[in-house]
DNA sequence: AAATGCAGACTACAATTGTAGTTTTCTTTT
DNA sequence: AAAAGAAAACTACAATTGTAGTCTGCATTT
């Protein structure tokens, strides 16, 4: 499970939207975002792949179709943990606190949240 | 205000911690959480050193004393942002959602912090 | 069948990072 | 004053990343 750099993000982002991509299809998505250029994009898609978080599979010629091996959901949870470590020694609380601090987080958020669990179960 | 790497955050840290910190001082704490070398752990405040991250001072002869430049409350606010944007679209929501869906945030974790801030102001 | 266009493969190259060795310059001890 | 010990400075080097150009091999058009 190597790491997917920042850059590289940007294609999952896409592929994991669209559950399956062409690479136009994801140089027309990351252009609209960025100015990287074609072969930039394709660059990231290779490495992608040679990561496995991306597989490959032969449409027709040297066309390709490209679906996610890593799902979002399983990157995400792992992303949330590593940036809980990294900076919280792995709790969620000083996380919360020190959003809270920079008023990214204001108790209307958590009021909302708090309803959407409790619709949840 | 160029990047601090995650070997050099470990540096960060000690000095955060410390308000004030020789490099023996580094040396030693750093070396409890990891095993790196002291030629290693001294790039790493010499690369944070020239980022600005860190001021030295100087102390007599070749010994000196470093200071933050950057301070862990700036430095947070900023990495809150930064993985708030790169993950979840600036959306505090959508970031919480995701901890709660991978099981590292519950009903309690909120209701506490709901009970601090209400304790705060 | 020859020419053209484009997808994917391969090559490139500087900056950053992790990791540490070597040299220089002070300070302290003999 | 000479020797020894150690901080800080300088050098090193491979892997990863951002960024993109060139080559090669199918497919479509003439």
């Amino acid at each position: 499970m190597s790491k997917i750099s920042e850059a590289e993000l940007e294609v999952m982002k896409v592929v994991w939207d669209k559950k399956s991509a062409t690479s136009l299809d994801i140089i027309e998505e990351v252009s609209k975002q960025t100015d990287w250029s074609k072969n930039t994009i394709k660059t990231l898609i290779s490495r992608l792949v040679d990561k496995e978080a991306l597989k490959v599979i032969k449409d027709k010629g040297n066309l390709y179709i490209y679906k996610p091996i890593i799902s979002e959901q399983v990157y995400k949870k792992s992303e949330n943990q590593n940036f809980l470590n990294k900076l919280y020694n792995g709790s969620v609380n000083d996380m919360l606190l020190s959003f809270v601090k920079s008023k990214k987080l204001t108790k209307k958020d958590l009021e909302e949240l708090m309803q959407m669990i409790e619709d949840e179960d």
